[in-house]
Formats: structure tokens, sequence, C-alpha cells
DNA sequence: ACGTACATGAGAACCATTATCAGTTACCTC
DNA sequence: GAGGTAACTGATAATGGTTCTCATGTACGT
């Protein structure tokens, strides 16, 4: 039988999957599956809608990405450092900085652990104007 | 001319409205505008999904319910104090708790203050599981 | 080079939400 | 209490992001 880890081989190089890992890598804010789309098309790149939505949602699985939720309630896309963090995002630019910061895991645990709740994760995010686009 | 508040004035008391308002006063958690609709429904009080939809948004507007955007992506309503706080949610029941916490505020405007970051909002969500539904 | 399990993509389906618009009604005024 | 009107309602269509279908294509181990 197959060890352990079964399943979880690696994905095939396709030029759909490394054009869609590219853009992300060189795009510093979050982005939606629908602007990723329309960039590469833009650039001369044909890759299905269908398949973008499939390649970030493989990233995301992976742990390559981070995802948050935009007002409108698209999902944005985000190539991100591995360890837990959270997110300061320009709503101008969408220039993104992470944020490690213990302090705020700590609140978090303790506000779960005072009401006696368990299995606790959360969800921070921060909003604001960056200097660059306040003027 | 009217006064500097104008447009402003008292909804009009209607059977669909109070019946809706009624619902969201009794509902204790979070809950979608479908599940306000169905429970109607099942409670033998017909109201048009589109006027559910408009009544929560008014409400909203008014600042008499809070919302929250689930991992479904579908927005979910509940009745909240009104001023400003987060929520502490159970993922199985949906009991909520409102956690009224200056530490968590500061510590966002100073994350952002340092990163030069200028109007500043956040979203903060604590979810686990409730000591009622861990058993 | 072959075979096949995996990947792709055009289009349909899905589903929450919003827009239309003709008919209804709360409520102000007389 | 009757009338007028702006606000409200709801069946239905439209919207828009996301997921599903399935016939076709292809990366890659052999
Ligand atoms: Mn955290
Ligand atoms: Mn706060
Ligand atoms: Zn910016
Ligand atoms: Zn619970």
């Amino acid at each position: 039988m197959s060890p352990a880890g079964a399943g979880r081989r690696t994905p095939r190089r396709t030029r759909q999957r490394q054009a869609v890992a590219d853009l992300l890598a060189a795009h510093p804010g979050f982005i939606s599956a629908q602007r990723v789309h329309s960039l590469l098309a833009e650039g001369g790149i044909e890759v299905g809608l269908a398949t973008v939505y499939r390649c970030l949602a493989q990233m995301v699985a992976g742990g390559e990405l981070d995802t948050i939720v935009a007002e409108s309630a698209e999902v944005l896309y985000r190539r991100c450092s591995a360890d837990h963090h959270h997110h300061l995002v320009c709503r101008r630019c969408g220039t993104t900085v992470e944020v490690h910061d213990p302090q705020v895991e700590s609140w978090a645990d303790g506000v779960a652990r005072a009401h006696g709740f368990a299995d606790v994760n959360h969800r921070v995010e921060v909003m604001g104007v960056c200097r660059a686009c306040a003027l």
C-alpha cells in the first residue's frame, strides 16, 4: 500500500498553472480571480477562467496564498509567507503589509477562553489609506 | 427649506417590516437573509424575499444590525448594540458574544500608524465552539 | 513513443443579491 | 372619514462571482 501521505503528489507543470503562479508571485497586493484572468489575457496569455479558479484554489490549499473577502464579497488572493499573520491593506491601491504580532494572537485566545469557547480561530484585517495614496 | 437631517423620516409601519424586525429581535445569533425569509414562511408569515433584503439593508443603515460575511460568502445579520464592538461566534450554533475591548482597538490603530496608514478601520472576528456545543 | 491519469476550457448551472415595475398601502391633509 | 401620494411590496428578471460538466488535450512515468 502507499505511504501515509498518499494522494498529495506534485501537480503537473503546465503553461496555465505557471502563468497564474508567476502573476501572483509578481503581484504585490490582493487580487481577484477575475482580475488574474483578465490581466493574463491582456498579456496575451490565454487561460480559461475555470482553470484560474482551480489553480488559485490549489495554491490556497497548499498554503501558498492567503485570501480575504472584499466588501463586494469577491474573494481576493495574495502570495503570503507561510506562518500565521494578518494584513494591513490599503483600500485604494491594495498595497499590503503582513502583520506578525503575538499581541493580537493572545488577545483573541484570551477573549475566547474567558467565555469558554474552544477550538478557536480568528480573522483580523486592518484597512486604511497608505502613505503613498494619502499624497 | 428642510432641516439639516432631511430625507431621514420614519419608515412606514408595515406588517412585513414588523415581522422582520421581530424575528431579528428574538434571534440570538447571526442569520442570513434567506433564512429569515424561510423562517418567516415556516411561521406562516409571507414576506417577499426582496422585501426581506430591503428591510435588512435599512436596519443595517440605521445601525440596528451588524453584519458579518460567512465562509460561504453569504452575509449574516444580527441585532447588536450601537457602539463599536466585535464578535465571538460559535461556529456550531451561532451563539454570539459581543466583545467590547479597547485593547484591540488601540492595537489596530497602533499597527496602522506604525506603517503610515490613515483613515483606518478594522474587522475582527473570533470563532470557536461554545461551552454548550463542546458538550 | 505510449498510455493514462490528470488538466484544461467553453459553456451551463448555481446561488446570493439586486433591479424592475406594476400594483398596494400607510399615513398625512383637509 | 375620504382622498392623494409617496413609500412599500413582491413576482420576476437580471446580475455577477463561483463552481460544475464533460469532451478534449497533455505532462510525464514507463
Ligand atoms: Mn492571528
Ligand atoms: Mn474594533
Ligand atoms: Zn495605497
Ligand atoms: Zn454553540
